[in-house]
DNA sequence: TGCACATTGTACCGGCTGGTTAATTCAGTC
DNA sequence: GACTGAATTAACCAGCCGGTACAATGTGCA
């Protein structure tokens, strides 16, 4: 055990903040793999560096570990957005580009997709009591405000499609891709599944939202034909 | 219990396929309340009009009723969506119906959407063994070719967008309109779940599933201004 | 009626599983 | 180097839960 303390003593043997640290990863992937109910304590335990009983030291209990697997998942995603830079784009780029990568960040992370359809099933009961989480989310929709903002403001965005809305759709198809790739690919084929089908989805849905987010008279389709 | 006999005998006084029947419904909604592991037998047993022992009887174990479960959430689907008539209608009023009705489709069936959010957690793995199921859905896009097939005749819509990815698009937001309901609506409040929020986001699907499908000089749009 | 088979009731079991008890080690402090 | 609180270990447990044994009864048929 040569890893390098995560925690802010240093010099210290023991490792508290890594042990936690690397029971919500192994706990993530559980629930992720079998959900609340069907993740065993033990496998978790099993899968540690350390035991059982520390996971009830530092949890309390099943629901406590699910809850905090939970917030650190949203809080993974939502920083990973973070790093997504729109402001030097025009408003219809950003657009595009918000929509492309939002599709993309979801294919990049389908344990987090998991853990929200799992907590979905449980009807957001654990989500419902984490603050942090809703700190978290509040952000989440605001590049797509000041994108809408700077949109309408050029003239170029209707004004009876708001940004949730746009999130909406957007957050729609991303995540379906995910969730349901299973069912989907099972009763369909894996044709939209393959590198070229998924491109085609994704440019699809791009079009889709430029044609709802955009006034009319100013989409700046037909995408490769005449225009 | 004065059920009329639902089996093939007639003069039955015990009545098997009611049992049967019986212990589905109940276990339907178990199994969409809770999942797979999260359904446990000795309730589904409890809310039956028969015990634990028919069960074990008739669907052999717990994975075996889950498994007719999910045919038969299939099966009251797919057969309620026969009930749509569209050829008689124009291309364009077609699609735009069919996307409308799938949207409220799924909307009616909440339990039909979890049963698939739970099968997609088990990666499809019941679904896979069900030959029933895939022979349900096989016509599940039938419409929706005859659909752009008279269409791509009238020289309304384009010929690079398929009928599968039209299907795709309009099931993922009417599946996620459903599926994600519960942590969407607690991030970003209710809005878009009332009623007059709902029209919003059909008639947004509309048309964005329309200039996805249209050539783009055949666009009916703009929605309700200009043109 | 008596036979063969389908259906059902009762009582039970084994081990999995979330959770605990209590003793032990570790690191810093005086 | 004894004291203290945090961190850790190992053994253990109660009851839940999927599944079963076996007897009993219903039903059509000859």
């Amino acid at each position: 055990m040569d890893d390098k303390p995560a925690g802010t003593r240093s010099g210290w043997k023991q490792d508290p903040a890594g042990v936690r640290k690397n029971i919500l990863a192994v706990a993530m992937a559980e629930f992720a793999a079998n959900g609340l109910s069907g993740a065993r304590i033990d496998d978790i335990a099993e899968k540690t560096n350390t035991s059982k009983r520390m996971i009830y030291y530092y949890f309390g209990d099943k629901e406590g570990l699910y809850g905090r697997v939970l917030e650190e998942a949203y809080r993974q995603v939502r920083t990973g957005e973070q790093e997504l830079e729109l402001d030097h784009l025009p408003p219809v780029e950003a657009l595009r580009s918000l929509a492309e990568f939002t599709f993309d960040h979801h294919s990049r992370h389908p344990d987090f997709i998991r853990i929200v359809m799992i907590e979905n099933i449980h009807h957001g009961a654990y989500l419902e009591k984490s603050e942090l989480i809703r700190l978290l989310n509040a952000g989440a929709i605001q590049k797509l405000e000041a994108i809408c903002r700077r949109g309408r403001e050029a003239g170029l965005f209707r004004d009876d499609v708001t940004p949730l809305e746009l999130h909406w759709h957007i957050s729609a198809s991303s995540f379906f891709n995910v969730s349901n790739r299973a069912t989907f690919s099972r009763i369909f084929g894996n044709a939209l599944f393959s590198g070229e089908g998924q491109n085609g989805l994704k440019q699809h849905l791009v079009e889709m939202v430029l044609a709802l987010a955009l006034k009319p008279e100013r989409r700046p389709f037909p995408s490769r034909r005449a225009g």
